[in-house]
RNA sequence: GCGCGGUUAGCUCAGUUGGUUAGAGCGCCUCUCUUACAAAGAGGAGGCCGGGGGUUCGAGACCCUCACCGCGCACCA
């Protein structure tokens, strides 16, 4: 026996040398697998920020998606789980900003490329640190196949896309107003916005014969149009168009009257005036009648020359002295203090979004989101949990045009060219003139043929989610790859729920248009690690659980059944350091439990166990019955995703019949020699078996018992023993 | 405001299409170092299944309603 057996299971000693005993059995990469004419089973991991350091979340994703596929590997699929890094543009842009701020730098003034540089570095770095993680938890992954979202055949596939949306229409260069953070000097789409509810004053200003409620008195400045309910009663004697003139904040202007029924009746006076270069709702009103927009606040959130004497000043600063102005001059009616309203603020940063007219690229949603939710809605993806379908839908069916521009250096370059200043033709070609293409899609610089000017080339990158909403079919090489005509469509996409639009409803999305295929046929989703006491985990509570610090103590193994054991899908999850432990404590059990068996097999008749020729005596051949029961009943529960079910009944048998009833039953029989050979012989077929049933679960525990193991058989590794049904 | 979850043992959670005495892990209590394992064993306590109403022979599960917690969405200035 091996001597190993006879200390306590030391997951330190033995989880590196395992997991590089998998890596070079090159089973990870499903070309080596026996039998590779199975069908296939793919996971596209999504790809890990390499930002930072793997969290507990991160934690959650291996664990799942191992079990997943190491379950499949068993069943003879050919299984491939493909590893991925992401960039995670503007993520790391804020991580990077941080690390500078530090440092007492800042991005702007900085060289655009030199910062590109910089953080490429810092991101290359980290990826190997996160890639060691990634191993740490046991991931089965295919190292081979490994992607990088900057890698150039992602960018490549990702500009054939962006062409081809363009050419069909579905990409668009618009003047539209985009969420803008003032601190990040970037739009956002309307996913990185993050609702805050705050209270403040609503402030009630006398505008002419009006008396308009407003929140954002800074923003007034440039306001001609005061905006009222057709069928508002109260102001009937007011016409369409009406010219009023009256005094405002910095002197008399002349205002006209809207009439728009997007004006509420019940809310303040029912009058409003409208900003609309600073304000979704008022843009629509002027888009609507045409109306002339105004800047007020400039990029940096410093009120405009428009602004008169307040030019210069930051909106929080000016917001008290306008209102004392407009105090002075009479004009405030009355100040509600306890205005409870919801403000829009940067996801990161949690800077007040200040609505911005920008030009930039927008993707047309409607029709995309059409075929996606045709696809959800007759089934051909399935979602786990069920509610997230209805979720996604919902979202679908009240979709947004997606501002894909984002000002930031760190992600990938739009690949288009702006004719500017405008094309004066050469002499001659004045008539081709209108020929002239001022914007052209490409990632090569053009040349106008009428006149001599350069392009320009957009100096924005792409969202990040614009990309990784390509994964599936970029990571398999659409659209001439092998991979691609082998894997795709993906079996399971498995992530956080915090991902349902963001990532998982825009590949679906861009999966149609591009291949005409979805891109996975099942959505997992898990839900939310949190801590012991069920609150988020934050940096600023300091409660965040670093998984590998679990690992260390307590072993991978047990971190990982921890994770699933009752963990259902879409339900949050408290992680508690009892529960690991607790875990811990079952690893040992495994491995004392073998240590018991091969004491007491060393005499056994391997020959007629493999053959099924045992005689088992009454009890054991009811024992033997039981867990073929218990085998089958996992299987399909394997099969339904029910992994925190499996944990679990997998733990109670082994713990709870097979230690403390079949083992206790054999001591009494090897010692009196009655009925030994059937007692020897379950004890075997048993232990085996549960072997190969929890190595998805605790690969390395069990991979390094089966390693000691002597069997007749030539022997294989456990991760590709056939699932023992 | 609309939508989606949740509320079951001290804690974290299971409970499949409604069907006997409602389960698990951790924690707690008592005893035991018995030759796989004290990281253990044997035994035990602990639940008007959030409140109210209804459907049913029968409800933790289904329907209505209320309360509380969490999350998402929204152009009410």
């Amino acid at each position: 026996m091996d001597e190993k057996l006879l200390k306590p299971y030391d997951p330190k000693a033995t989880e590196d040398r395992i997991y590089k005993l998998w890596e070079e059995s090159g089973f990870f990469n499903p070309d080596n697998l026996p039998n590779t004419d199975k069908e296939p089973f793919t996971i596209i991991m999504p790809p890990v920020n390499a930002n930072g350091s793997l969290h507990a979340g991160h934690g959650l994703v291996m664990t799942i998606e191992d079990i997943m596929v190491r379950y499949k590997r068993m069943r003879g699929f050919k299984t491939l789980w493909l590893p991925g890094l992401d960039h995670a543009g503007f993520e790391t842009q804020v991580v990077y900003e941080k690390k500078l701020e530090k440092e007492g730098r800042t991005r702007f003034g900085m060289d655009s490329k030199e910062l590109y540089k910089e953080i490429l570095d810092f991101t290359l770095t980290n990826s190997k640190n996160i890639k060691s993680q990634i191993k740490k938890m046991g991931a089965s992954c295919d190292w081979s196949r490994e992607k990088f979202t900057l890698d150039d055949d992602v960018i490549k596939t990702v500009y054939d896309t962006f062409k081809k949306m363009y050419e069909d229409g579905l990409i668009y260069r618009g003047n539209r107003i985009v969420s803008w953070c003032s601190k990040h000097q970037t739009s956002f789409s309307d996913l990185e916005i993050k609702d805050e509810e705050q209270v403040e004053s609503l402030y009630y200003l006398k505008y002419g014969p009006f008396v308009i409620a407003t929140s954002r008195p800074e923003t007034k400045f440039g306001d001609k149009y005061v905006v009222m309910h057709p069928e508002d009663k109260r102001y009937l004697e007011y016409k369409d168009g009406q010219k009023i003139n009256l005094e405002w904040i910095n002197g008399p202007i002349e205002a006209t009257v809207i009439k728009d029924t997007a004006i509420d009746m019940e809310f303040g006076t029912g009058v409003m005036t409208i900003t609309p270069w600073h304000d979704n709702a008022d843009f629509e009103i002027a888009e609507r009648h045409s109306l002339p927009k105004e800047q007020v606040i400039d990029e940096n959130g410093n009120l405009l020359p428009i602004a008169g004497e307040f030019a210069g000043q930051r909106i929080k600063k000016a917001r008290p002295l306008i209102i004392e102005k407009l105090q002075t001059k009479g004009l405030v009616e009355k100040i509600d203090e306890n205005y409870k309203h919801v403000v829009r603020t940067c996801y990161k940063c949690g800077t007040v979004i200040e609505p911005q007219i920008k030009t930039q690229w927008f993707v047309k949603m409607k029709p995309l989101a059409e075929k996606a939710l045709e696809k959800i809605n007759n089934g051909e993806i399935k979602y786990i949990p069920e509610h997230y379908k209805k979720i996604t839908t919902y979202w679908l069916e009240n979709i947004m045009d997606w501002n894909i521009s984002r000002q930031i250096v760190w992600g990938i370059p739009i690949p288009a060219w702006f004719h500017e200043p405008k094309c004066v033709p050469k002499p001659g070609r004045e008539k081709d003139m209108e020929k002239c293409r001022e914007i052209i899609v490409g990632d090569k610089e053009p040349v106008c043929e009428f006149c001599d000017a350069k392009y320009t080339r957009d100096p924005d990158t792409f969202d990040t989610w614009f990309s990784s909403g390509q994964w599936p079919y970029v990571t398999l090489r659409y659209p001439d790859g092998k991979d691609f005509k082998i894997y795709y469509p993906t079996d399971i996409l498995e992530t956080g729920g915090d991902l349902v639009f963001f990532w998982i409803a825009r590949m679906i999305m861009l999966g149609f248009y591009v291949t005409g295929k979805a891109p996975f046929k099942t959505v997992y989703m898990h839900g939310t690690v949190l801590d012991a006491k069920g609150l988020k985990m934050s940096k600023s509570k300091g409660n965040v659980i670093d998984p590998l610090v679990l690992t260390e103590k307590y072993g991978t193994d047990a971190f990982r059944i921890g994770m699933v054991v009752g963990n259902t899908p879409g339900t949050s999850l408290a992680l508690s350091e009892d529960k690991i432990r607790g875990y811990k404590n079952f690893a040992n059990k495994i491995w004392n439990a073998t240590r018991f068996v091969l004491d007491n097999t060393k005499d056994l008749n391997y020959s007629g166990l493999t053959a099924g020729t045992v005689n088992y005596d009454e009890e054991d051949k009811k024992s033997e019955e039981e867990l073929k029961a218990l085998i089958k009943e996992i299987t399909k529960e394997m099969d339904e995703y029910k992994f925190y079910i499996v944990a679990e009944k997998l733990y109670h048998y082994l713990w709870h019949t097979f230690a403390d009833i079949i083992i206790e039953r054999s001591k009494k029989k090897i010692a009196e020699n009655k009925n030994a050979d059937s007692a020897k012989a379950l004890l075997y077929s048993q232990l085996t078996t549960l072997l190969k049933a929890l190595h998805p679960f605790i690969p390395f525990v069990t991979e390094e018992i089966w390693s000691m193991i002597p069997e007749v058989k030539e022997k294989k590794l456990l991760m590709i023993e056939k699932w023992p049904l």
